[in-house]
DNA sequence: TATTGGATCGCC
DNA sequence: GCGATCCAATAG
């Protein structure tokens, strides 16, 4: 497979743009076990000191350090005691913005996501930020990891003719008005209708 | 040091 | 609707 890999300037645009612009790119990781890789179908926009909902919007934090890094690097942090969410830090560093990472339509190496989840419906797979952690093998020693090169990468791909939708964000208790929620309009991976 | 609640998920 | 499960952030 030829890879295309995303360039640190991708991720410099403004976050919501780049929330859109992720949709039909492919999220590729290389492990011991195989490459497994995913089309990102489902995101979401994290904006940073004016966001209520955003782990930086109450200053910097050592959780939050990545965020305030240069973009172009993940974001991983850990929740509900058992969940990691994946997300891709935007904007020049200081700015403390990024894109969650909701939903993959799996791509390469679904064997080995299954054997990593056992699930009966695929669909459940990766259909959701903590679920598509574990398929992908993405937990908290990817945190800050740089995307623009192995083992973790976003890829470009030919883009699919698809209609873009917008919608509240899912599981913030704070900033629900805003329609930060983008994922592309009818696939079956989507977390939620 | 203690308390609180969480960018979730799967089962009831 | 609810519990699991633990850690980060905040308050004391």
């Amino acid at each position: 497979m030829k890879r295309r890999i995303l360039p640190r300037k991708f991720y410099l645009q403004p976050t919501l743009d780049a929330a859109a612009a992720l949709l039909g790119k492919v999220l590729v990781h290389e492990t011991p076990d195989g490459t497994l890789a995913g089309i990102i179908v489902e995101t979401e926009g994290y904006l940073g000191a004016e966001d209520a909902a955003c782990h930086s919007a109450r200053g910097r934090t050592p959780r939050t350090e990545a965020m305030f890094g240069p973009p172009g690097h993940a974001y991983v942090y850990f929740t509900y005691g058992m969940h990691y969410c994946f997300n891709v830090v935007t904007r020049p560093k200081g700015v403390a913005e990024a894109v969650l990472i909701r939903a993959l339509e799996p791509l390469e190496g679904i064997e080995i996501m299954q054997r990593r989840r056992m699930v009966g419906n695929p669909l459940a797979l990766t259909s959701g930020p903590a679920k598509l952690c574990v398929v992908m093998g993405i937990d908290r020693r990817l945190n800050a990891a740089d995307l623009i090169r192995p083992p973790l990468w976003i890829e470009d791909r030919a883009i699919d003719a698809c209609r873009v939708v917008w919608r509240p964000r899912i599981g913030i208790s704070q900033a629900k008005e805003h329609l930060w929620r983008c994922y592309i309009e009818g696939n079956r991976f989507v977390s939620k209708k």
